[in-house]
DNA sequence: CTCGGCCCTGAATGCGCTTTCAGTAAGCGC
DNA sequence: GCGCTTACTGAAAGCGCATTCAGGGCCGAG
């Protein structure tokens, strides 16, 4: 009862009457005699014992727990992702240590600096990066010794400058289709509500979006595009401006699915109907917009896949030269909250 | 560039002409040398080293990475505690390793075992626990060690027969405040969405809901009361189980947010309007049912903060001699799924 | 019956770090 | 200028485990 005080290997060893090492390799599952194998186990079972992690992987055994970052799991696109992740992580009998880091790029270097530490085999890093390039520079300067030490880096919906496995979604396909699927319902007056312009996730959707749109001469006025936060009130707030100023757009595009549930919140707040007044399209396929109603039109992205995909690919060798990347989803999926103009 | 090399505090000590010693206590701001601190500095800074976290672990510092189980963190209710566990972890410098078990008890007890060996200095378990008891006692026998070693436990929302701090919703006076509400608004009969009958969540929330019910002389009928999982497709199944026996009920209480999401599909699926047709009432409060249509009513918990106060509470010392419980939420929050009955 | 060979066991080493413990240089008063 | 305290530094021990290296028992073959 004494805090702190631990089971070693060893106690087993003595309880069993037996060495250290033949302990160890009984533990292990390494040849030993069958009777001294039972005693070993019946001690540590006695004893509850359970081998020191810290003592293992410093003593040259693999550790099999890997890092995630990402910047809120209380997101659903960030929930569903990891939630991939955990199922392979589970399979393969590693725990993951999650951090969020709430979009702070210092907590994200800390972050990596603090798994790092931890000699986590691998490092997945899960979401659009940060506005400002120095950040990146200083997140691939905490980053290289990493890989050069060994380690595996994934990331899931972020370009890198470093050469690290990716698994990308498909933003400018998509959100191109999804101009394509908004023009064949007859809309030509947009509005979009975007994030900052710095994220390349961003930049994909909304360049994708626009090209396509400028392909049937279509334009987009720079005043019909809002920049705010990727949340559900940075959606709410950017919608309820854009109706402030009077909106004359037809239908508005979100970037993401979470933006697009509160711009519909503001709409209807407005006693606006969506789609009768205005169609609404977003962008994720979140699992709960099918339950909305109207159920959003969107561009699906497989996140369970993502996580899944990201952590097999941080788990396998990258035997190639080159870094791997996994373009993933884009398909529209056309539901109630876009309708045809008349 | 050699796989798996590590720089070591020796490289430091060597490239800073000190001795070992003086180059960690340098790095952990202990009294040296200002000279001397700062060639150790900057020695580490230019190989870019790292500390190895195992080894630190094992020679005595207390180690900075806490263990968080629940079922599943892609489900909303989970991924909102969590939210709040991440705030309060991060705020602490704290890794967090989170484990998804998905209801799988033996692997919830696989992952208290992984963060026992991993020498977690606390351990936060969320969610409600098993059907089978017998899983509930072999949690405890692996738990009871982890405690007697000085290990920290919080738990959220689980009943457990060790001595362990909790944060435990008000389930059965939530539901008691939701049974009357509903009579309020004329409701007398009334079915229900229930999970596994052997989970104590379900326990206290139908059995708050029935003896309200009862109190005021209305009856529950077994048949009116569907099982399921508690999944937005458990809640679909159950609902149009119900409603395949021939609905006689004016409103339907969730015991859950994500399956009374379920069950608005299915009525929705089935031509029936919510409220019109019939009330549907949930209970957790989670963040998504504010933005559907007709808003949710439903029992108000505290997700963030339920995470925030289990972190808290496993972050400081227990100095009384009982378990700490707290209870929260429970407040009805009445929207527009429920209608007066006319 | 004896010797070589094989397999299993136990002693010892080292992983990287924190932390005594002892030692040395500097600083002070007389 | 001498002896003593004070303040750092460096050597070394040890955290718990995996693993290498010898040593010893047992077997079969000669």
């Amino acid at each position: 009862m004494q805090p702190r005080t631990h089971v070693t290997l060893e106690d087993v060893a003595r309880a069993a009457d037996v060495s250290l090492a033949t302990a160890s390799r009984a533990l292990n599952g390494m040849r030993v005699t069958p009777q001294l194998r039972d005693r070993v186990l019946a001690a540590a079972e006695q004893l509850a014992y359970t081998p020191n992690a810290h003592a293992r992987a410093l003593a040259g055994a693999s550790h099999r727990t890997v890092g995630v970052i990402c910047h809120d799991v209380s997101d659903p696109y960030f929930a569903a992702v990891a939630g991939g992740v955990m199922r392979i992580a589970g399979d393969n009998d590693l725990l993951v240590m999650l951090a969020s880091t709430f979009r702070d790029p210092e907590r994200e270097i800390a972050y990596v600096s603090m798994l790092r530490a931890e000699r986590a085999p691998a490092i997945l890093l899960i979401g659009s990066g940060f506005e400002d390039a120095r950040w990146e520079r200083a997140l691939d300067a905490e980053l290289k010794p990493y890989l050069d030490g060994g380690g595996r880096v994934a990331v899931v919906s972020r370009h890198r400058s470093l050469k690290v496995d990716s698994v990308l979604p498909e933003n400018r396909a998509g959100a191109a289709a999804m101009a394509r699927a908004l023009l064949d319902l007859g809309h030509r007056r947009f509005a979009v509500l975007a994030g900052p312009p710095a994220l390349t996730t961003v930049a994909d959707r909304l360049g994708g979006f626009r090209d396509e749109l400028t392909k049937a001469g279509v334009s987009l006025d720079p005043a019909d595009i809002m920049e705010g936060p990727f949340t559900r009130d940075g959606g709410y707030r950017a919608m309820t401006e854009l109706l402030a100023r009077g909106l004359t757009a037809t239908c508005v595009f979100a970037l993401t699915d979470v933006m697009a549930i509160g711009a519909c919140a503001a709409l209807r707040d407005h006693g606006l109907s969506v789609p009768d007044d205005v169609s609404v399209a977003g962008f994720d396929d979140i699992p709960i917009v099918r339950d909305l109603t109207p159920p959003l039109t969107t561009v699906a992205l497989p996140l369970q896949q993502l996580g899944e995909k990201a952590m097999e690919l941080a788990l396998t060798e990258n035997t190639g030269r080159r870094r791997r990347i996994l373009r993933m989803g884009g398909e529209v999926v056309v539901r109630a909250s876009t309708a045809k103009l008349n």
